[in-house]
DNA sequence: TAACAATAATTGGTGTTACAAATAAATTAG
DNA sequence: CTAATTTATTTGTAACACCAATTATTGTTA
């Protein structure tokens, strides 16, 4: 593999890249806080619920990757908002099933998804070789990382860091 | 511009390679806070601190993106465990110096930077072409956020969120 | 079946982050 | 020289994140 003269330079100028991007999400997130009235954790919780019709607290922090003490308090906030509902599982007593109320359904449907509308608003208007190369790249860097195989959860923690 | 005929698929799988890389991210991060044992907030301070010989407690928070209240609570803990160092200002003692201790600095020299990491270990080994398309990729990727002439600032905060 | 272990969600407690409001001290402006 | 501004801080509140321990239920096995 011949060795391009600048090679270093094309890493940084990828990392710095990299840092951009982040921060353009960190500014559509907090958009979608400010918008829709919840934390990061709460938003995410909520989208999360909404994926299944139902969920169990220990497969909703399982999908987060959180302590299942931190979900409780999570869905206590949320619950006093009336935004979801708790309920014991007929089938096992000890589970309970977390579900969206009306308005955490509607408080879903009019919130932003932040990665999506970064995309809609920037890519629609975009060529096609040019998405396409933005695919690829993306691709590569997926595979480099080694994360082909990951599921591409989705994200809204709060321990997402950069250095 | 011709349409592709399948725009909706490629700008999915862009999605979900984006959140493929906020994963690996966590990931990184994670490691470098068990490395380093400070919370990923006192690691990015260390950081920005490390940048300049000294720096002024208004310019670290402004730097971080927070509250000067919030940086005076990490400073006080980095201070307790003796990794940076406050002295007022001889020229204008209302400003408070923050600089890194040898302790410090030493944890600087030895913490990973996550970016870099994850790119070191990652695109060393890979061919000339490939990096190119990642290179190319990710800036057209900017360039669609509209963060071409965003300063690319260290990230390691605790709201970077996508829905 | 009865004792034991495992699972599910919760409570209580600790530490960190993040901010708003108010304060104290020093500098700058009028 | 007084008034306004700047700088860092304290105080208070809320959320997040986890550990240890607890309660209730289910499963196992002796």
């Amino acid at each position: 593999m011949t060795k391009l003269p600048d090679r270093n330079k094309i890493v940084a100028e990828t990392i710095d890249d990299l840092r951009r991007i982040f921060q353009a999400v960190t500014d559509f997130s907090r958009q979608a806080e400010r918008i829709t009235g919840l934390t990061g954790s709460q938003l995410w919780a909520v989208k999360v619920i909404a994926e299944s019709k139902s969920i169990k607290v220990s497969d909703l922090a399982k999908r987060m990757y959180l302590h299942p003490t931190t979900v409780v308090g999570i869905l206590d906030r949320l619950e006093a908002q009336e935004l979801v509902q708790r309920s014991r599982s007929k089938t096992d007593r000890r589970v309970v099933d977390v579900a969206l109320t009306a308005s955490g359904e509607k408080l879903v449907a009019t919130s932003p998804d932040v990665a999506q509308g970064m995309l809609v608003t920037g890519l629609e208007k975009i060529t096609d070789d040019k998405l396409v190369r933005i695919h690829e790249g993306m691709a590569e860097f997926v595979k480099i990382l080694g994360m082909e195989e990951a599921p591409p959860r989705l994200i809204l923690s709060n321990e997402v860091n950069i250095a």
